[in-house]
DNA sequence: GCATCTAAGTGCATGACGCATCTAAGTGGA
DNA sequence: TCCACTTAGATGCGTCATGCACTTAGATGC
C-alpha cells in the first residue's frame, strides 16, 4: 500500500487534512539540496542547520547528518573539526565548487517541479471555483 | 548513499544538469493526486491516463496501475469494466465523494509545498543574483 | 496462425526517509 | 567527585514510494 493508509501517527480521515505522509509531500532529495543552499551562503555545522529550521520542516537528525556525509562523499561540500568554542566538537560544512554547479543543476528541476504543481493547483483551483459547493461527473452513488 | 550517486542511468556531473533521481525533484505521493485531480475531471481508464501526460512527466504504467487499485482499495476511487470499444477491456475508473474529500486535503499540502519550493528559489536566486559569476565564501581551494 | 496494438498487471530491487537509540565531550551544580 | 543536562554527531533498522523488466490476454489485421 501507499502513504494513502500508511501513515506513523495518529489522525487521519481526508476531511482532517493533516496526516498523510508524514511532513506532507515532501519533495525528493530537497532536504540535500537545502543543505547544499544553505551552505552556499556560509560554513555551518550540522546540528546548527537542524535548527535553522523550526521544528516544522526539520528533517530528522540521523537523516540531516548522513546527508551532509553523502554530500562530502560526493565532494560537494567539504568539512573540518572545530574544536574551539564551547561544547563538544562541531564538524563544520562548506560548500565546494563541485557543490555549486550541484546547486545550480537542481535548482532547475526544483523549478520545473514548482511549475508543475503551479499548474496541478490551478486545474484543481479551475475545478472548484465556478462551481461552488456544487459536485461534479463521477460515479453514481 | 543517496540518489546523489546513485543513478540508474547514463550521465551525471552536476555540470550537465539532468540526471539526478530519475525524473528529477519528484513529490512525494503527486501521482496519487494527479490522477484524483484527472478522475475528478471525468471519469477514465488507466491506460488513457498514462497517455495524457506526455512521455516526459509519464510515470511508470505499472506504478500507476498499482497506484490506482490502492486508491480503490481505500475507496477513493470505483472501478467498473468497459467490455464496449475495440481492443480489450479496460478498467473505468471514478473517483467517490471520500476522493474528493482527499484531493481537496492534498491540494493544502501541494500548495504548502509549493510555497516551500518557492521560498527555495528565491533565496537561491538572491544568492546567484547581485554578484554574477562572482563566487562568495565557501572553503577555500 | 501470427504479428501487433491495446490494456492491465506482477516480481523484484532500491533509494529516500523516519524512528529509536547510542556515544561522547563539555558544563553546572549538589 | 559524581551526576544530570546540553550539545553534537552518528548508527541500526524498517518501510514506503517508486523504477525497471517482464508477463498476460483480448482484438484486429494480414
Amino acid at each position: 500500500m501507499t502513504h494513502l493508509s500508511g501513515h506513523g501517527k495518529g489522525c487521519c480521515s481526508p476531511a482532517e487534512g493533516e496526516c498523510f505522509p508524514p511532513g506532507g509531500a515532501r519533495v525528493r532529495g530537497f532536504v540535500h539540496s537545502w543543505l547544499l543552499l544553505q551552505l552556499a551562503q556560509g560554513p555551518a555545522h550540522g546540528y546548527e542547520l537542524l535548527e535553522r529550521l523550526g521544528d516544522e520542516d526539520a528533517p530528522d537528525p540521523g537523516f540531516l547528518y548522513r546527508a551532509l556525509r553523502a554530500l562530502e562523499e560526493e565532494g560537494l561540500v567539504r568539512s573540518t573539526w572545530d574544536t574551539a568554542g564551547a561544547g563538544p566538537a562541531r564538524r563544520v560544512y562548506a560548500i565546494t565548487d563541485l557543490g555549486l554547479d550541484y546547486l545550480k543543476a537542481w535548482s532547475v528541476h526544483l523549478r520545473r517541479t514548482r511549475d508543475r504543481l503551479n499548474r496541478f493547483l490551478d486545474e484543481y483551483a479551475a475545478l472548484t471555483e465556478g462551481k461552488g459547493g456544487e459536485r461534479r461527473e463521477r460515479a453514481p452513488r
